[in-house]
DNA sequence: CGATATCAATGCACGGAGCGCATCGAATGG
DNA sequence: CCATTCGATGCGCTCCGTGCATTGATATCG
């Protein structure tokens, strides 16, 4: 028992004449005859009474007749948004971004894709780079806006900008009044800084930065979001070296110095090189008409 | 495509397996790799993702798959119901009633048929024994209470209960008072009744008893609703041939008599003789045991 | 690194489901 | 009373869908 037999009964109930309805779905009068009979015995109830002049509906045909055409519609709907999510036009797209990303790439990101794919529900899902590493490689995300990090076979990386790191010191800090500062200003200086286990290229950056020193900084705090390393800036408790986009809306008590020979970090769309998701086609455009503008 | 390719498929993404899903649904592993190939052809879009060694989902797959299990219930559904309306489990009952029967008689009738059939909507409708005769008829009514009318073919009278003719006369009028009255206590008398287009055999009856007068009752009144004719009694308008079980209840102002030689009317269930709609079985039954009872 | 196992895809031949043509039987109308 | 209409049935044929055998690719283990 299949659709088919719904599609052909709704046409002879919409006819009331197996001649008609044979036409409508492109069969003969005959075969017609014999598949409303089939129907019927699968069904075991009498769908139509025929009185070999007129034929009328019986109860259970009239509740089948109702009930077919919108197992027939949801049918094709079914199929319709198969091909839709096939397509990339409809669907989901999970995007992972780390919290740096938060500020004014992601609204932008999201704003931008939500006008070529209006029907796509886009997923946004606030994490750290280390875990979209992660769960990209799991197949959990579809695309993720973080920090380069080493590369992977599986996934490609499209750079969106390149952000250049800071120093954000408290408000009245020796540092804070600094043009430029060098390394060997942090001397002595507690450091906060997300963990490697957090955001492996934005640490490596850092340590990077203050190799040269002859006493290695020390990291007296190490919270997972920038949005906590800010805030502890802001109460005195150390200064920290962050991406400077960061820095572009002012926050209360934070002041920001720019570095001598700044460490570059790249953010890019990661995406699965494979593209499992078809609704990350425009995603990906758009990262590349974002780099030219 | 039809909803047996969704089966075979629905089968596939719950074992995420050729071999095991192809066993489920009773095939061969060759013949079902074909089956959700085509499937997957006629889509027009790829619903697994298969690297030889296992199967995963694609994004249009896992959407398909959650539809097309909406769609297979429903498709169930639809064929399970139009059984149950075909036995008469499920669906819907026209109960046409004349006004006379709206009193006791369908109340209880409408009880004891939701009782024994729960799931069938009972659809009432109050008219008069005129059009139930024509609805029934044209088979907009599945069955009906009214008077037993002239006999027809097409049509199972069921006797319900016999009614005896009373009159209905204003509290304080002459007849009031009596114990039992004859068609000559009617002379002069401003008669109120409905029209015979309304209720054939009840103005059949009336006429009949009074047939016996030299001077032929005047009907000053002829309203179709019965709760109307009382009301016009109570006010003092005229005097009134009724059915007894009208009287039941007492009316404020109006009296009601005996009749000598009662004419008699049967009540019965009016139901199609080619059994059209299958819920009526349990209603002939109820008249069966109400004629008992 | 090679042998083995697993799993989906493909080649091939067969059987039957489903089709159209011709026809029948019943009912209607001129 | 014959012509017409319409659904049901008989019959032969075609091709779709099946199972069996096999291939090709890939992971697992000795």
């Amino acid at each position: 028992m299949d659709t088919r037999q719904m599609a052909w009964f709704v046409a002879l109930g919409e006819t009331l004449h197996f001649g008609r309805a044979a036409e409508r779905v492109h069969m003969s009068q005959p075969a017609f005859s014999r598949r409303i009979a089939e129907l019927e015995r699968d069904l075991g109830a009498r769908l139509v009474e025929r009185d070999s002049r007129n034929v009328s509906l019986t109860p259970a045909g009239a509740r089948f007749l109702f009930d077919a055409r919108e197992v027939l519609a949801r049918f094709e709907a079914a199929c319709r948004d198969a091909r839709l999510v096939a397509l990339g036009e409809k669907g989901e797209l999970r995007l992972g971004f780390m919290m740096h990303a938060a500020h004014r790439l992601v609204p932008r990101l999201a704003g931008l894709y939500a006008e070529r794919r209006p029907a796509v529900r886009l997923i946004l899902e606030e994490t750290t780079p280390a875990e979209i590493e992660v769960r990209m490689r799991r197949g959990e995300l579809d695309a993720a806006v973080t920090f380069l990090g080493r590369p992977d076979p599986a996934l490609e990386a499209l750079p969106l900008l390149r952000d250049r790191l800071r120093l954000a010191a408290p408000e009245g800090h020796p540092l804070a009044g600094r043009e430029r500062i060098r390394p060997a200003d942090l001397a002595g200086e507690a450091l906060i800084a997300a963990p490697a286990s957090t955001a492996a290229p934005l640490r490596e950056a850092i340590e990077g930065w203050c190799a040269g020193l002859s006493t290695p900084p020390r990291f007296a705090y190490e919270p997972r979001l920038q949005q906590t390393i800010l805030r502890l800036v802001a109460a005195g408790l150390g200064v920290a070296l962050v991406p400077g986009s960061i820095c572009d809306d002012r926050i209360p008590g934070v002041a920001s110095v720019a570095l001598e020979a700044a460490p570059q970090l790249d953010v890019v769309l990661l995406v699965a090189r494979a593209g499992a998701n078809p609704a990350v086609a425009p995603l990906v455009e758009l990262a590349a008409d974002f780099r030219g503008g």
